[in-house]
DNA sequence: GTCTATATCGGGATAGAC
DNA sequence: GTCTATCCCGATATAGAC
């Protein structure tokens, strides 16, 4: 059977989310139009509506699937016995996933005040899970005497901004491989909170 | 001599400039219309050309004033001899400095990538000069002795980052005060770069 | 699934009266 | 310095043909 004309068997789909991503990232939610996400894809702004209901849903669905994708991917991670060790672990992972996927990161941070409040207490709760994940490390190794850190919340909150700031600077191709980055970070961050 | 009805003796001016700051930093330039500001202010959207040619002159005016404040502070700080004093100087300073005007501090971060080519340089150039006073005591504590860091420009940009992060959580009436911020902050950051 | 056409609305900015 | 009125444009979203 022939297709009706213009169908792309269902790659469109997935196009939108592309671009959307990349348009919000470079230009911000509220800058982007649908119109110029549906020029990009290569389709009439009508055909965006077959695979979102509105704008806002697909701000939504692109930040849901990214925090869901994050917290899986750090369930997957190893997770040895030591605090230390577990920490090493996640400082190389965040700024590993973070540097592979810098638009979603962007995004997450840049547009959570443009989501409705029921969408937004969502992704909160989402965000707080991977962070009470690394503080959860910090508690177990002030509890064994691996860290001293005056506070495990804030200890959490500033080596998480920490890490996410590689972000906004980090560019391929630069002076310094992802690992090497990663080996610096870790080394500020072991000293940060060791005991002694 | 009686006023035109309706003037307000140049107290317009500077509440434009309020309400623009706060309405940026609650929703996003983007998201804000002049007559959203105009409304808040009290006048027809009309008179607020009175006080800047148009949207994007309001924004970079806003940003500007803020890092050239900035930089003011910064450099009536005191300066002591010792690397590691300085260094103190700069994370108590940046605290205090950033928890004094969060919504300053939002939009510098957030609302760069609105700003005109031209004036995003500008923007830049004020921003690479703080930056480059806390990695200036960085590459002192280096050569001294006082730090062991293994990439000065790395670790600067770590630091801010890090410190920049406590606008995200901190909220006046909290657990801390702002003085128990950042004896805690300084704590991690000293140990951070310490030698040996 | 995509298109064209359109309803409806609100945006930035300006002109000219007071 | 502020107001009212308006120009012109582009936004989201929908309807109905193909």
């Amino acid at each position: 059977m022939a297709r009706t004309q213009g169908s792309h068997s269902g790659i469109t789909g997935p196009r939108v989310r592309e671009v959307a991503l990349k348009l919000f990232a470079q230009h911000g939610y509220a800058a982007v139009s649908m119109r110029q996400i549906a020029r990009e894809v290569g389709v009439q702004v009508g055909a965006i509506y077959n695979y979102t209901p509105d704008k806002q849903a697909l701000l939504f669905s692109l930040l849901e699937g990214h925090m869901e994708e994050l917290l899986a991917a750090w369930e997957a991670e190893p997770r040895p016995e030591a605090p230390q060790d577990r920490l090493e672990v996640f400082v190389r992972f965040h700024i590993r996933f973070n540097l592979a996927r810098p638009q979603a990161i962007f995004i997450s941070y840049m547009e959570l005040r443009n989501l409705e409040p029921a969408h937004f207490a969502v992704i909160e709760t989402l965000r707080k899970r991977y962070e009470a994940a690394l503080e959860e490390i910090l508690r177990d190794g002030q509890a064994t005497g691996a860290f001293s850190v005056p506070d495990t919340r804030l200890a959490s909150y500033a080596l998480i901004a920490m890490l996410t700031g590689v972000n906004t600077w980090y560019r391929e191709g630069g002076r310094l491989s992802i690992a090497e980055v990663a080996d610096i970070y870790w080394d500020m961050v072991r000293k940060a909170v060791a005991a002694g």
